[in-house]
DNA sequence: AGCATAGTTGACTGGTCGGTCCAGTCAAGC
DNA sequence: GCTTGACTGGACCGACCAGTCAACTATGCT
């Protein structure tokens, strides 16, 4: 009765979930392969038969944070029904509500899982150090698309839209930060607004 | 001639000086008691003779850290030979400064002490948590009195000048580890003075 | 049927982790 | 000079680390 591809579906992917799951809840040094491996019910063998490394693992863990944040944060928030910076703010909205429930699942303040790692490791593995940076540039893209279309309905004064995009960015990941070292979510709630009023002047400086 | 206290004048203290080093340069867990103990040039057994655990140490590193910063960025910035806002912009060009010296000595930017162990143990260890939280929350109201005197001056408009305070230390922050992620110090250079215009108004939103 | 191969298993390795233990050392107080 | 107690040196501990390996199983292809 419905047999069909016994030897585990999707073990490639059940391990990279588990370790997007435990190491954003935790740091990548407090998850071991072996816990990785237990928490995806696959043994260590079976492991190193898909990721020759814990850090290509890490890796691909990027790549599926990358796109879960895409898809249930960004694709969500940007949908064009309304203007972009009232995009922003639904934006602001979602992660805050996500972070809130992270909390009270677990506790605690999971934070960015990109700022996590990239807070840990980029002074000691540069391979993953590149890789936050990329994803965090393809953030800053998307940011700088919606200020362009901004800018553009005249709801945005013209400024300098690639800074004003890493400025905010760099906003929200410290509130992000913020809230999680005081392991409150009300923190992101209450600071996160005033990413709205950030901005860098075009070229140099000026008023 | 002045023999006294032979017996290493400061073993505690060189233990606190290497871990700080250590940790701030790579991260709490790449950095074994081992690694440090060698650093100090002290024997495993007197590390545990001065302190309990790497734990304690690392509340100890975190009180260091604290002084640190303390003595040669805030009090340095914070002089009042000019406006509160002109100190704001010494400050950031402190910060820059110093980050910068930091990835021409190592090869790599630092970041802030207090956001990457925030980052790394806040959702692993409630202790260090709060004590990150408690230099924060110092720093927070470093600034806040720098606001206050700014907006008692004139040169700000009324705002709430903690949750103002706090939304430009979180920038801050952001912008640290932004420029860390991108191993740049320029990054910080040209995001950072978008600190000074961040405003939170007070009491509840208006324009 | 037979073979190739993708996938699985679990025992195993060498090394490092934080932490323990205790005999020894030295300076100060009596 | 003897005792006390802070401090030191270093051997040692069990647990865990990332990673290896050879044998095994099931599936798909011919």
């Amino acid at each position: 009765m419905l047999r069909g591809m016994v030897r585990s579906p999707d073990t490639r992917q059940r391990l990279i979930d588990s370790a997007r799951e435990l190491i954003y809840s935790r740091s990548y040094a407090d998850v071991g392969v072996a816990a990785i491996c237990e928490h995806a019910g696959v043994r260590k063998g079976s492991f190193y038969h898909f990721f020759p490394s814990k850090q290509e693992l890490t890796l691909a863990v990027l790549d599926a944070s990358f796109l879960e944040i895409k898809q249930q944060l960004l694709d969500r928030a940007f949908v064009p029904d309304r203007p972009p910076l009232a995009r922003l703010e639904r934006f602001l909205d979602l992660a805050w509500r996500f972070q809130k429930q992270m909390k009270e699942a677990t506790g605690h303040m999971p934070g960015c899982p990109f700022g996590n790692l990239g807070a840990e490791l980029s002074t000691r593995d540069e391979t993953i150090r590149r890789k936050v940076d990329a994803v965090f540039s393809s953030l800053r893209t998307g940011m700088r698309d919606l200020l362009a279309e901004a800018v553009q309905a005249g709801d945005l004064e013209p400024v300098d839209i690639d800074a004003t995009a890493a400025a905010m960015l760099a906003y929200v990941e410290g509130v992000l930060l913020t809230a999680k070292t005081r392991n409150d979510p009300d923190v992101f709630k209450q600071l996160a607004p005033a990413m709205l009023g950030i901005r860098i002047p075009p070229q140099a400086e000026n008023a």
